[in-house]
DNA sequence: ATGTTAAATGGAATGAGCCT
DNA sequence: AGGCTCATTCCATTTAACAT
């Protein structure tokens, strides 16, 4: 059903985290999740500059950008030595009004730093994912990719996973940076871009498929999310 | 059909304090 | 450190109305 890569760019996507593998020549080797904002950045001269001059800087480097625009930058130790890159971001690590920019924890970060030197390590290997995340984050996660089609409240994850609800609620915005509702939204208006994209549904149907119980609540969600509202993306995409 | 708004309300989120 | 209880605030969600 679900593999752990699937999973994992998922998680990624969901938390608006493009990440992206680049060589010693600084040519695209992987990527998930990399958007128009995160190829602007990373191909600017600028850029390139930043990273030659902070390549020695292990075990991680952040890449700081003027107003506070970052970069979490990983080596690819297992293949290339002290040459190739993760590129993470953009993000900012201050908690201040920038809207269309994902805030990071300082905590998060480090586990995104782990999180990829799994990945480096022992390629998508079963089992290890996630190793570093609380495993109610983790549960939490893989049960709203699950089950997103269908009502999610806290109160049954946390019946679920026997946790309380306060705690799951601060444990899960500190390790991820979003509430669950936030992370949830995200997600299944991700879910609902696949369908507007491969799928002649109404707007309704949409939204009941990727578990939004009305459409003009979908409809909100949607364009608080992406800015754009559900039909505008469809004719976009279906040009 | 689809989109936007306003108002009401209950669940979500937070913080302080506590325990082990 | 990890976890819970409780009180309080907040905002996501619903409902309904109206517009496109």
């Amino acid at each position: 059903m679900h593999t752990i890569a699937n999973i994992l760019e998922d998680f990624f996507y969901c938390l608006q985290l493009p990440i992206k593998a680049i060589d010693e020549n600084y040519n695209l080797i992987y990527s998930v999740g990399v958007n128009e904002q995160l190829e602007d950045f990373t191909s600017s001269d600028l850029f390139i500059e930043k990273i030659k001059g902070l390549k020695e800087n292990y075990p991680f480097s952040i890449i700081d950008f003027e107003d506070n625009i970052n970069f979490l930058l990983v080596p690819i130790s297992k293949f290339d030595k002290n040459k190739g890159f993760f590129i993470v971001g953009p993000f900012r690590s201050v908690d201040n009004t920038y809207i269309n920019i994902h805030y990071l924890p300082n905590t998060c970060i480090k586990y995104v730093y782990n999180l990829l030197t799994t990945i480096n390590d022992d390629k998508f290997s079963k089992g290890r994912i996630n190793h570093q995340f609380s495993p109610y984050v983790k549960k939490a996660v893989e049960y709203s990719i699950k089950n997103f089609d269908s009502p999610i409240s806290i109160d049954s994850i946390c019946n679920e996973l026997n946790i309380n609800k306060s705690y799951f609620c601060k444990i899960f915005k500190s390790e991820t940076g979003y509430t669950f509702t936030n992370f949830l939204n995200i997600f299944r208006v991700e879910k609902s871009k696949k369908l507007l994209k491969n799928s002649n549904l109404s707007l309704l149907d949409v939204a009941v498929s990727v578990g939004f119980n009305s459409q003009n609540y979908y409809s909100s969600v949607f364009k608080k999310i992406t800015n754009k509202t559900p039909l505008e993306y469809k004719q976009e995409v279906k040009l």
